[in-house]
DNA sequence: TTGTATGCGTTATCAA
DNA sequence: TTGATAACGCATACAA
């Protein structure tokens, strides 16, 4: 069995003395062969163990029902989740996925979309790396007839199909909520900035500010804090000023929320009494903590059903193919004790 | 641009009066091609955009730089780590990888497999999914002149490469850490049994009663309990024995545990004192939960590692292909609040 | 209903 | 160093 050659439609056809078309017509349920020898083909392609070769396949009709998927870290909650959700649509469809991460790199992700058209997938679906510089290499996609799709992390420059987060409403309600519960001075662990979802979010937090007529205080706003060490060295700062903030929004993850709870227990502060905290992403362990915490749900799996919906309902309908270019899911505050000090 | 056919080497060889064997010679950096015409054919490929076609070289070279990987469950914990871990290795080597998710169903699992095949893929690295039943189309894979690595839950009548985790001595170690603490009626969260990661962790379990003289009570046994609600309701039913367990070893997961320290908390038994919980895996929100939970560290992205270690090892040194068919990743002990109750 | 011929884009072998 | 040609395995247009 070892070292053998894989059976091939001619290896078929040989045995029954036919000719490869017509094998390959059977295999593929063509009405143009008659019963009794679609039978035998059949019948003798399982004794000879026969697999179509996908790739021969793919190259003769010049389509490859495949689809690459790109995204910062495979193992991240919120990613693998979207993944899940893409995979959930894709596998009913037929298609098969290849999954590359970047990293956070924008050197890498670059590589993984070249391989991606070089395997001439259908449609990319991707999530920008941390350190993106330029879209060169997002354009090249569409110049090769493959169709890009972008979700959460976009460049929004970029004309194509996108999946986003409502990450400026959520951040929004999340320091609405804050005010609601009388906390007033509210700092802002935020993200790089060159990241749409940061931007968005950080969008959000000042214009909940705005609304309610309070001043932005730039020493409450605290770059970067995106881990949960970050946000425990965030949260140091942040009560070492003379006048600390009482409530601290981590807009770039739970994990940064956590490190915030982590240095307010240590240091004896009450939590949602003398400080409030919200995170974002909804992780598990956001339940769990004590108090558990605020923070957003960003329906991950359901962003990753709707990037490969788009994709396939695009394929169907040509006629609204430039309305409905950007679908939103939108997120939901959850919550939680962390933040509720006067009950809801 | 669109709707444009992608060019191939024949368009640069046209444009450079030139053949196309010669373009698909620079293209490749072989040497008998001089300088000049290299960088002609470079320039214009560079030019008119080109991108090799994968698939067309796939196809005749006969050779395919993917691999399949198949696992229950993308967003899973464990898994995703064990992808990263792969990807990381993989990457390095120019390969590809393709994802599939059994969602735990055995027939899904099937079509993955066949899919992979057809595809043919280099290698299929496998974990089995919760309804196993046959290994008929594992057998197939190398078949078909592909490589198979088993992982973590693995088919052991099958003899093919395989990297476990150490379940069994890990177990051990578990229980005999809850021995140490002076705990002795130790109740056992078991999984489903036709896996061979559950069984090991029960075999576990079972000799370290026997090394220290304790008789096995099957009352204390409970099957089947692998979420955090199915782990509550054992809890549940356990507590309400006339002899109650004093600790529970959550072989399943953290999940399991965390349901048992919900109930020890609702009836307000206090852990580790009244109840020793131990989980399996190290899920994240085992350091956070009060008290913290003891658990056991499967190292998932060095058992990622591993496997495809394994596979390029396997391809490079032909002789000891016999001898080190089996890695084992140890796992660790995480000693935390959850059963420390007389100190270290 | 079946067979023949051709091409998908590339690479490998041979000859020039 | 370059060109001509065949082949990878399959699918399809056309002829029989």
């Amino acid at each position: 069995m070892e070292n053998q050659k894989r059976t091939t439609i001619y290896d078929i056809a040989k045995k029954l003395n036919l000719n490869a078309s017509s094998v390959s017509r059977a295999l593929n349920g063509s009405s143009n062969v008659s019963e009794k020898t679609k039978e035998l083909i059949l019948k003798t392609a399982k004794e000879l163990n026969y697999r179509q070769n996908s790739i021969a396949s793919n190259l003769r009709k010049g389509e490859n029902r495949t689809i690459g998927v790109v995204v910062p870290r495979i193992n991240q909650n919120f990613f693998s989740n979207v993944i899940a959700g893409i995979e959930e649509v894709t596998y009913q469809k037929g298609y098969n996925l290849i999954i590359c991460q970047s990293n956070e790199s924008y050197q890498r992700e670059i590589k993984c979309v070249d391989t991606l058209i070089n395997q001439h997938v259908s449609a990319i679906f991707l999530s920008i790396s941390a350190d993106f510089e330029d879209n060169e290499h997002l354009k090249s996609v569409g110049e090769h007839q493959i169709k890009l799709i972008q979700f959460d992390r976009v460049d929004d420059e970029l004309d194509t199909f996108k999946v986003l987060c409502g990450n400026e409403e959520a951040s929004f309600e999340a320091v609405e909520h804050l005010l609601t519960q009388g906390y007033r001075r509210i700092a802002l662990l935020e993200g790089p900035q060159n990241l749409n979802i940061f931007r968005q979010r950080k969008k959000g937090y000042l214009s909940a500010l705005a609304k309610h007529g309070l001043s932005l205080l730039p020493e409450l706003i605290v770059e970067n804090a995106w881990t949960r060490e970050l946000g425990a060295a965030a949260t140091e700062k942040l009560l070492a000023l003379p006048q600390p903030p009482d409530a601290i929004f981590a807009s770039t993850s739970d994990f940064a929320a956590l490190g915030v709870l982590d240095v307010a227990q240590a240091r004896g502060l009450k939590v949602p009494q003398e400080l409030g905290i919200i995170g974002f992403s909804n992780e598990a362990f956001t339940e769990i903590t004590q108090p558990s915490i605020t923070t957003i749900d960003q329906f991950s799996k359901e962003i990753g059903k709707n990037v490969a919906n788009l994709y396939f309902q695009k394929l169907s309908k040509t006629a609204s193919s430039e309305t409905n270019k950007i679908v939103s899911i939108r997120p939901k505050l959850i919550i939680r004790g962390s933040t509720l000090r006067n009950g809801i």
